[in-house]
DNA sequence: GTCCAGTTTG
DNA sequence: CAAACGGGAC
């Protein structure tokens, strides 16, 4: 086992099963920024439709957004779930943007990570995952992104503590990995993978799961 | 009926 | 700590 890190050897069991995942499936910084709200909580096919939604509509990009009215936004992206609250959260994200940034997403973006991350997470609505997110997949910043899955996951091997919380996690991953935004965003997109097709939250395939036995430990399955 | 690339509020 | 937000797919 190439095991002094167990991390590592994640990412390599990972990429190897599954292969390159391609992260973030949108092709803009909005699309990515509006993506990250969207799938709160919610699968990719829906956020999907309502990503078509607001295309089909020519209404994906920054004025747009901020100038359509709460209900028709609200409507289109109605698909996602939480569309009410979740259009709450796109404007409250555009405001600062507007607020703080002049209106440019790519000035946010190309901002400082530390000052970035924090004018996000001011944004009610925007909490570590979501701010990470926008950091990692539309600004390229080398912020490890931790979600349930992470902590399902490496908790279920013994590699993080279950009573963890999302900082002290994040400090896990990027202590023990090289500060790459691209190894980050591939291996957040694998262990999304894992935890779909094996890490189940209710029966989990660990006897065919690529980490069995990451840590060592007989099975590393609860 | 269950689950989903979470976060806020009670 | 629990409830609320919610449509769509299986």
């Amino acid at each position: 086992m190439g095991g002094r890190n167990a991390f590592v050897e994640a990412y390599t069991r990972l990429f190897q099963h599954f292969g390159g995942q391609g992260w973030w499936p949108g092709e803009t910084p909005i699309e990515i920024v509006v993506g990250a709200i969207l799938t709160q909580n919610t699968n990719w096919e829906n956020v999907r439709k309502a990503i078509v939604n607001l295309k089909d509509a020519g209404v994906l990009d920054f004025y747009s957004l901020l100038e359509l009215p709460a209900e028709v936004l609200a409507e289109y992206v109605r698909p996602s779930g939480y569309y009410n609250i979740k259009t709450r959260r796109l404007k409250n994200l555009l405001a600062m943007i507007r607020d703080r940034y002049d209106g440019n997403l790519d000035g946010l973006l190309a901002d400082q990570t530390a000052m970035a991350r924090e004018n996000l997470l001011s944004v009610q609505g925007i909490g570590p995952e979501t701010a990470d997110s926008i950091l990692l997949y539309a600004g390229g910043h080398p912020v490890f992104v931790i979600d349930a899955y992470t902590h399902r996951i490496f908790s279920r091997h013994g590699l993080v503590a279950e009573e963890s919380d999302y900082d002290s996690i994040q400090e896990e991953f990027e202590g023990r990995l090289p500060r790459d935004a691209a190894l980050y965003n591939e291996f957040h997109a694998l262990i999304v993978m894992a935890g779909k097709h094996f890490c189940k939250k209710t029966t989990p395939l660990c006897d065919r799961c690529p980490l069995r036995g990451l840590n060592g430990m007989a099975g590393d399955t609860p």
